[in-house]
RNA sequence: GCGGUUGUGGUGAAGUUGGUCAACACACUGGAUUGUGGCUCCAGCAUUCGUGGGUUCGAGUCCCAUCAAUCGCCCCA
């Protein structure tokens, strides 16, 4: 019987991990930089952390992986701001702790939807929260901090789009207004539509099936909608993102997903033509009523996540490449009856920090040089059954071809001075 | 969840209107060369064509189902 993975999950090769690890490594240090911390939540909770009241999204509907035991539902975790929010309230760190909490995650999401390109059932995402003070330049110093690692990756063909969704007062009246707008010409929309209008007639405004239909081109605009203080708070975030030299286009069709956001919310998407579908790297928001909703005070959050697939595909696409190496530097060749003074050697150098390999399978000598030309090794030992008798081995320098027959006790020092 | 395309060894692939042995190249293993990486030459490497059924005297080639990848819709990171 042979077995493979399942549906839209997928191994990270030993060829891939030293991009993934230094993926990895690089985010870890512009956390560091941004002065936030890293939070790990289980890859389960109670499904009720993901699945709220009134949330009209796919993901929370219809695409996540739920299981019973006993009495209790769960649910692998289709994103990672609910469970990082629920930690936030179940250990108060409202309470006596410096706010903002400045956290980030890593981590695998599961999500039931059709494979495509850019798209699993098992997903990696990085993402940040910064919660407990709403302020404009919070929301553009997270923008800045995700475009650092966009760029760190070397890659450049992205564009930042961001909008406002303003305050509960504005939202409230635009979506008055909208449902107002469009319950007239309900016949014209399309099925899914008539459920977002209900639901959410914000959802209506970036629908695809009708992105090209004139009424929503004279739908009313969200922005005559924000009151004075949405308008002011949208101002001071692009007045930051100028400063930052971020560039950004306002997209005022941008409402996103997920039902949680206020204010500001905007994605970075790739503007390569083979992006594919799913060409969002980052996306994000605020949120102020999540923390009173896990069981905490009226405050206010917000971040984004990124996906750590897509954005380590683009990088590839534009040439990026691990610097990481996987080489060995010293490989030990044996030849003839030598016993096992090739792996004491080996040993040796690795505890002086050398990455040594040696032939543990017999080879010919020829297959052991092939095998350690393979291995990307700089500097070759050659430990031959003679040259022992007289407590010497054969050191060779595989850039030059260089060799030189040393005695056992200054191999060390022989082998730094090779490797330089 | 819906529609299109694809599926032959480790990899890239050829397989004509269904008719013995499943090309070729690369990679890999061994040898020519019993102590030195290249080159060259020789040999080995798919009881089988994603999987399961069916049609047929005969199927990699036709039909059905199923699994997977991929693209688009949808959704979203």
């Amino acid at each position: 019987m042979s077995y493979q993975t399942p549906r839209g999950t997928y191994d990270i090769l030993p060829e891939q991990t030293p991009a993934w690890q230094e993926m990895e490594e690089m985010i870890r240090e512009v956390c560091r930089l941004y002065r936030y911390t890293e939070i790990r939540t289980p890859v389960f909770e109670d499904t009720r952390v993901f699945k709220r009241e009134n949330d009209s999204s796919d993901m929370v509907n219809k695409e996540m992986y739920t299981f019973e035991t006993g009495h209790d539902s769960y649910t692998l975790r289709p994103e990672g701001t609910a469970g990082v929010i629920r930690a936030f309230d179940q250990h108060k760190f409202y309470g006596g702790r410096e706010l903002p909490m400045r956290l980030y995650y890593m981590g695998p999401m599961f999500r039931h939807e059709r494979p495509q390109k850019g798209r699993q059932r098992q997903f990696t995402q990085f993402g940040i929260e910064n919660i407990g003070v709403s302020s404009p330049e919070i929301d553009a110093e997270a923008i800045a901090l995700g475009c650092s690692i966009v760029k760190r990756m070397g890659i450049s063909s992205v564009k930042v789009c961001i909008n406002t969704l303003g305050d509960d007062a504005s939202r409230d009246a635009y979506r008055k207004a909208l449902k107002e707008y469009f319950t007239p010409h309900i016949d014209e929309l399309c099925g899914d539509c008539h459920r977002r209008l209900e639901q959410n007639p914000l959802r209506i405004l970036d629908c695809k099936a009708d992105a090209d239909n004139p009424i929503l081109a004279g739908a009313p605009s969200l922005r005559d909608y924000l009151n004075e203080e949405s308008r002011e708070y949208f101002r001071r975030v692009l007045e930051a993102l100028d400063a930052l030299g971020i560039a950004y286009e306002i997209d005022d069709r941008l409402v996103r997903g997920l039902d949680y956001y206020t204010h500001t919310v905007f994605e970075v998407k790739s503007t390569r033509p083979d992006s594919g579908a799913q060409a969002t790297v980052f996306a994000g928001g605020r949120y102020d009523h999540l923390v009173e909703y896990f069981g905490g005070p009226k405050m206010s959050g917000m971040g984004f996540a990124i996906g750590l697939e897509r954005l380590l595909s683009l990088a590839e696409e534009e040439g990026w490449t691990p610097k990481n190496s996987e080489k060995a530097q010293v490989y030990v060749i044996s030849l003839g009856e030598v016993g096992s003074v090739p792996l004491k050697i080996a040993e040796t150098l690795r505890k002086e920090g050398i990455a040594a390999e040696v032939n543990l399978v017999g080879r010919s000598l020829k297959a052991q040089f092939k095998s350690a030309e393979r291995n990307g090794a700089e500097v070759i030992v050659i430990v031959g059954e003679s040259e022992l008798k007289e407590g010497k081995v054969n050191i060779k320098n595989s850039r030059d071809g260089q060799q030189f027959t040393v005695a056992l006790e200054e191999l060390i020092t022989k082998t730094k001075e090779m490797l330089g």
